[in-house]
Order: structure tokens, then sequence, then C-alpha cells
DNA sequence: ACGCTAATGGAAACCGTTGTCAGATTCACC
DNA sequence: GGTGAATCTGACAACGGTTTCCATTAGCGT
């Protein structure tokens, strides 16, 4: 029966009552509270609209009148490939997504381009909260979205005063990892992280950048790594940390390549994220390297592909996040006292991380 | 300098109009027509905003006046979780949000839960158009995206008169798949395939079920499947096929499991997606069988982490689809013909089929 | 026949903008 | 100083609903 036409003009509550002879209200009565008008007028309302095309109650209509959008914005600047390349952000995704299932209200994507500071899009976002994610501590539409009278949500950023926020135990979850690494005899490590500022820099990293990155996460996994290395006597300025821009597991791979040409004694590569972990595999699996009797390779988030192949990592639980920020923005009514949530971290010990190889173990031949 | 306080009510245009002793006409223009004001005033009236904690034009109301609502809608009913576990929908996602970025577009997940039927999440939805993925046929979600006056784009559904459709060539790439198998000697196979229609059924499949399967892709490749073996010489109806209601590698992993405890004669497993392969794949493991010596195994979609373990599938251009799909529905403008496009597959042969396991072959020892 | 109550439908204000168009102001120039 | 052009500004009408009263009517007991 093919699709209505849509040259005429299309068919509203006011034009549908004139058709009817009765008042707007009736018409809207019919669509949101049947108790309020008799079972007979409101078939001949709804039989009505059908007859017309009318589509039921435009949805910008009735949110500007009931202020209330029906939906919650997300956003998460800088390469919109990242978030869904990485399981890890898929997965706050999916948590966040199922809060708002839960409540039956829309998730808003915003389109935050890296490139140009299109800021207006977050201003001409109709939803009635924002939940943050995963943008630097200094991008505008972050500060676009502070000045929005509504409620907002970070997840893994900085606090900000009044603001709620969720993310994971970032300090002690890489204490753990250092920790495990420490504890096997890790002296020689090397480390490849994600972006630290928007600039890009696919190198090595000075110290002056670690303690300045923009990327709160990244930025409190390194001082954290620094920290706990410090304590077990290692020089972390004599630490290689190096950086890639993108994440994927080819910039994986090719960081730990730079890494390892450039310090082949390196015994543990530690990497920010699984994903540039499972590309350190590949080059080692390249270069010949058995993981881990030759190298011990080290992840972070514990996505299921990382589980599947036994990466030893530390698990945050990414779905949770998601939820509870879903969960904290959406039950934000009458609350007055921001709330911060802290998640619980998990060290999962694999097949990727043993001793460190024996340059001169006199008892056991290579 | 913290956040403005929210107990009073919000600053409007018309407001600032008055604070200003200016019209409401010249505030508007201020934000919208720098050019229709003398900069002096246009510094005048930010400024003023900015003192009285306005956070610019309200984008509801804005969007009732200039009929647009600045977001296009994506509807993926049935299990949410779903299309975040499966990376063949994150890239698709991916695709979609890259085209929404591009045109400045935010991207509205509708919150559509399979159990109830809650129609009213799609009339709520304030959206320029909306694009479908992946729901059954006979989804009343479907059925009310339909109604609404606004462009449409389905992916992966069975062509709808008049709406813009965009799919890869899915018995094509069966065709692919079967021609692979049947090449290599495979007579004795069975297949693992996703859902086939709401209701749940973890267990082996009727004729009747796949030929009545309300989930499109599936009933295609399952179609495609019979019609290319068919071809071969193999009694179609004497091919086991199993479905699952979710879709995890789990899941793939207990149907391998009671396939081939039921027909333990199969040297090959076809699996309609790669996170099913992936599953039996660790039930071949589990099972001591050798993959592909003893067990070919084969997935569908060409999700990275098939590629990275060597998995035989068929490549689709997953990105490409979520782009194509916005890139249609954002310039649907003025075009009166309906668009139908058809991605191109791609079999990509790994280290997971080879021919049959010799139960007899007579010049070479098992 | 009368008043009371409950059920039902309607009038009008309001939500916060934008766009059109005509009027006002400024300004240079002859 | 008059005139036309250039530049701003403001009144008003939508945009498509929702919601708060209010008015009408019907039902019903007495």
């Amino acid at each position: 029966m093919g699709r209505p036409i849509r040259t005429r003009r299309q068919a509203t509550l006011a034009s549908l009552a004139a058709e009817l002879g009765v008042s707007r209200t009736t018409v809207s009565n019919a669509y949101n509270r049947p108790d309020q008008l008799s079972p007979e007028l409101r078939r001949r309302v709804l039989e009505t609209a059908r007859r017309l095309g009318y589509p039921g109650p435009d949805p910008v209509a009735r949110s500007l009148r009931t202020r209330r959008a029906g939906a919650v914005g997300l956003l998460l600047t800088e390469n919109l490939s990242y978030a869904f390349r990485d399981p890890a952000a898929v997965g706050v995704l999916e948590g966040l997504a199922l809060a708002c299932e839960d409540a039956s209200v829309g998730l808003h994507l915003v389109p935050a381009s890296p490139g140009r500071e299109d800021v207006a899009a977050v201003h001409r976002a109709g939803v009635d909260g924002f939940v943050v994610y995963s943008v630097p501590d200094d991008d505008p539409h972050l500060a676009a979205v502070l000045e929005r009278p509504v409620p907002t949500v970070i997840i893994d950023q900085p606090s900000i005063e009044g603001i709620d926020r969720v993310g994971p135990d970032d300090a002690a979850a890489v204490g753990k990892i250092a920790g495990h690494l420490v504890g096997l005899g890790h002296r020689q490590v090397g480390v490849i992280c994600m972006r630290l500022a928007r600039e890009r820099n696919d190198d090595f990293v000075s110290p002056a950048r670690q303690s300045g990155a923009h990327f709160h996460v990244q930025r409190t996994r390194l001082e954290a790594l620094a920290v706990a290395f410090s304590a077990a006597g290692v020089d972390w300025a004599g630490v290689p940390v190096i950086e890639r821009f993108d994440h994927t597991v080819d910039d994986g791979a090719s960081a730990a390549r730079q890494l390892l040409d450039a310090y082949p004694q390196i015994t543990a590569v530690i990497c920010t994220s699984d994903i540039l972990a499972l590309g350190a595999m590949a080059e080692a699996e390249r270069r010949g390297l058995r993981v881990p009797q030759d190298l011990t390779v080290t992840g972070f988030d514990g996505i299921a592909e990382a589980e599947r192949i036994g990466l030893t990592t530390v698990h945050q639980p990414v779905l949770e996040k998601g939820k509870m920020a879903g969960r904290l923005l959406l039950g934000s009514a009458e609350r007055s006292a921001p709330k911060v949530i802290t998640l619980p971290t998990e060290l999962r010990v694999g097949r990727t991380s043993a001793p460190p190889r024996t340059v001169e173990e006199p008892w056991f031949g290579g």
C-alpha cells in the first residue's frame, strides 16, 4: 500500500481537530490521556488521524512545551572512529545505551569533529542531559556542555566541581600491573600509550609531555606507573614511553617495533590499552620473539579478545561504567550533592607475562 | 568559578532582549546572523548573555521553528547488546556516525526495547530522518518509523517500496563461501546461524522455520546456502542447521558442541557470522579437533579479530554500509527515485578451511 | 422539578525561537 | 540641506503542541 505522498503539507493536530470539528485539546488528549475522553470519540480521532495520514503529535513541539527532550547527549570528541574501534569504549557506549533503554530515553551522539571547533553542535542538541566521555581536559566542546543548563555526568575525566563523575580507580589499577611486573623481576620495561594531547605525536614522549598530558586517563596511568616503578628502584626517567595518536592494533605494532628497535634490552612492554597490546603481540611474533618467554606484554581494559588470547591485563567494568553514568544522569532529579563513583578493577594474569628472559642465568641453558 | 545556580528560572532570548533594551530579533541575529548587526552591539549582546547565564537559543525551540532537528534516528531493535557486541554491527554504527559527523548532524539512538512494544519512543524522537538496521521484518517499531513523515533508509532489510536501501549482496556472498567449501570437497556440513525470529529457539531449525525467518539477512543466507549445496548434489534437508538467540562467542561454542555431538561426521561448520565462528573454533579446540585438518570452520562478515586469527570468511564493507546509509539519508533532499545500493563482498580464505579430513583416502596416511 | 456531582470537551495562555517586512537611523554626496 | 543608499531595528505572525482552568451536559437521588 505504498507510502503516503509527502508533497502536500503535513496534517497537524490543529487541522485534524478542525476536520473532526473538535478542539485541539481533545485530539491531544486522545493521544496522551485516553481517560480524559470517551472511548468512542477517541476511536474516531485515531481513525481520522489514520485517514489523514497524521503521524501523531510532533515530537519537537511536544518537547518544547513539556520541557523534556526525551534524550541524553553523549559527547565523545577526538576521532569518532577511536570510540568505535576500541571495545572498551564500545562497552561504555553499550552500558550507557542500556541505561537509556531502561528509562525509555534516546541516546544522542553529538557530532564533535576534532578539527573544526564546531561547538555549535553541542548547542543544537535537544537533550535533557549530557554524558561526557574521554575528551581532553581543555576541549571546547566540554566547556560548551558545561554551559548548557542541564545535568551532566563525566566519565574517565578529572573531576569538575559540582559535576557527577564515574571512573575506575586508575592509579590503583596501574599499581596492580606494575606490582605484578616488578614482582616477576622486570626492571627494563617500555611503555606504549595512547595519545596524550590533541596534537599528533607518534614518537617517544618527553617527561614534560607526560605530565602535561591533556587526556586524564593516560596521564594518570603514566603517573601511577612512574610511582610504582620508582618505588621498585627503577629510574623512571630512563624508561622509554612511546605514544601513538591513533588507537589501532597496527599502531600498537608499529609502536612496539619502534620501541624494541631502540631498546632491544627491554623485557616487558606495558601497553595502556589492550588494543595496543594486541599490536605489540603481533610485532613480537613478527620478529620471532616468544611471548612470554622472550618478552612480556601487558594490556589494559580487559576486552573480550584479550581474554580469549590470554593477555595479562587489568580488567575494568566498562559496561558498568556506562550504565552507572546513565543511571546517575537519569536519576539526578532532586539530588543535591554531586556524586562520584569509583569502579573496581581487577588484575587478570594471562599467558603473556612471565619472569624476564635470563641473559645469564647459570643453571639453565638458553 | 563553579557552575551557575539553576534554581532560578533560566534566561530566555526574550528576557535577554528586555535586559538589553533591544528586540528579540536583534538578540537572535547576534547568534545566527552576525552580519545583520553592528559588531559593537553584538559584542554587548553576547557579553550580557554571559553575565545572565543565557546559554544561547534553546535548541528545541529553534528546531520547532526551523523545522530541522539536526539529528537522524537509528533504529536497531532486538537486544541492544547484540548491536554493540558484534563488531560488524559496530562497524555499521561507526560508518553512520562518521557520515553524521561530516554533515554536523547528531545520531539519535532510539530506545526500542524488544520486550514491551514501546513504539512511543519512535514517535518521541525529534529527528530529521531514520536509519533502520537489522530489525525483524514484522517489527512494530519499523512500522512506526514508516509512519513518520521523514526520509528513511534501511540497511540489511528486505526492500520496501519507496524506501532507500543499502545492503550487501548476501546471496552472492554466501555463494562464494559455499563454492569454496564444495570445491574443497566438503559434503557433510553443518550450519550455525543467528536468531531467525523474535521467539527464542536455541536448537536445531526446521525447514519451515528456515524459510519463514523474520530476519532478512539470516533467511537470505540460509536460502543461498541451500541453493549452492543443492546444486553440488547435497541434500539440504539433511544438513543440520542450528540456531542461537544470543549472538556471542559462547553461544557459538555451545552451538558447535550441540552440532558436533549430534553429527560427528561433519567436516565443515559454516557459521553465519564471525562471532559464532570464533565460538566454534573454541569448541573445536576444546574437543581436541585441529582446525583446519580435522574440521573446517568458516565465518561471515570479516571482522578484524577474524582477520587476525586467519578465519576463512566473507568480508563485507560494514563501515561503508553505515556511511552510505548516512549519505543517502542526509543527501536525500530533492531526490525523487528511491535508491538501492548493493555493496560488494569478498571471500577471504584464511587458515581455517581445508579439504575434509580423509577417512579413507588410500594414498596418504592419517 | 431541583440541585449536586461526575464526566466530557473547549478556550486560551504558553513553550522559546525565527523570519519577514516595513520603518527608523545614519551617512555620504551633490 | 535634501536625497538616496546603506544599515539596523522592531512588530508580528508563525512553528505544533500541552495544560490549566472553565463551561457544558448528563446522571441521579430526593
